[in-house]
DNA sequence: ATCAACAGACCGACCGGTCTGATTAAAAAA
DNA sequence: TTTTTTAATCAGACCGGTCGGTCTGTTGAT
């Protein structure tokens, strides 16, 4: 059975997730069939809890990620792979909510530059994402499967700015997140056999 | 002279722009030198002045797009030209405030899809900026600019795609929105030049 | 007896918006 | 021209509601 502190944490990053920051405390005990209470004693603060969710559901997402013979497979599935798991946080909540407007992706990551310990960690995880990229990339330049004359630091940056831009329109051109991952690809696909 | 209606749609655009849609009607009319008297004479509310000065300061930016002797000129210019006014209304204020985090775009963008106006207004925008780059690219390929294999709809997406995506990640990764700007056109440039 | 794990009343700060009243300029009336 | 009326423009006290967080008390397991 789960406990107290379990079911608010995932009951916090629904609805973080669909609404924002801005869900008031009192929201998030009631639909977890809680206190007050409760609440404070498993939580220090409501930004306390935020933090936690957003780093154990988002920044480490990377620790599963399979970084291991990069050097064998092909370089355009293991960045479709880096995509997948760029995504994955969602699956959690939109197998459920796959409809339009569950995940509001704007509502909740614009508190990030608000708060110094998810403004650094969020560098963190772009730098890693970044590094990662550029590692797969001069790879397979090395290997002759992307032509000479492009910047790999500029492509990396580029494969950055379609995701984020993806998900940052997800709102607004697609229908849900699902649907946002599906023409992210399609694009990322496009720009990978123009190399 | 400049009237307390001007003065506080300019204050209130830069602090929306700054701090998001959380900055308080107090914040903005003591930074107006005004009152609150003055405030609700002039505006209904505000969630209607912040209507008002996005509509002003974003939606309307594309009215002076020159949009003429597209077939004349090269696809690459007028793209360059088109994201050049998608920048445009930050120019405004990061002239005074080029430095890390005056521009904090995420703030206020979040504040869209909690709005019915602001959200449709917002489709309109992207359809509209949609619809002239799939007339520029499809332009583009007729004279032979671009080679036949390209799919119109994806590369358009894929702009805007980029263009969000730098803005999006003003923040994290750069220094302030005319870095963003010109990483942005780096990027677009290198891939303008693979098709 | 002790302490973790709650429940829920309550508090203070804040915030959007209202209300009353003062000032002033323009329009109308004399 | 002078007087009166009207309406726009503001100042700021105040109100009602919300929200994060505290406090006190209870329960049940060890």
């Amino acid at each position: 059975m789960k406990s107290t502190r379990e079911i608010i944490l995932e009951t916090a990053f629904e609805l973080f997730l669909t609404k924002g920051y801005s869900v008031g405390v009192n929201e998030i005990i009631q639909k977890s069939n809680t206190s007050k209470g409760a609440f404070y004693h498993h939580f220090k603060s409501k930004e306390d809890l935020f933090i936690e969710t957003i780093e154990s559901n988002f920044f480490d997402s990377f620790a599963n990620f399979n970084f291991e013979n990069v050097k064998d497979r092909s370089y355009k599935t293991i960045i479709m792979d880096l995509v997948d798991s760029v995504f994955k946080p969602f699956g959690k909540i939109s197998e459920k909510y796959a409809t339009n407007g569950a995940v509001n992706f704007l509502s909740f990551i614009s508190e990030y530059p608000k708060n110094a310990t998810l403004l650094s960690k969020n560098r963190e995880y772009y730098s890693m994402l970044n590094n990662m990229l550029l590692e797969i990339l001069q790879n397979a330049i090395d290997k002759g499967e992307i032509k000479k004359g492009i910047n790999v630091k500029s492509l990396s940056l580029h494969l950055i700015m379609v995701i984020d831009g993806a998900m940052f329109n997800s709102i607004t051109m697609f229908e849900n997140m699902k649907e946002t991952e599906k023409e992210c690809k399609k694009v990322i696909h496009q720009l990978l056999n123009l190399l």
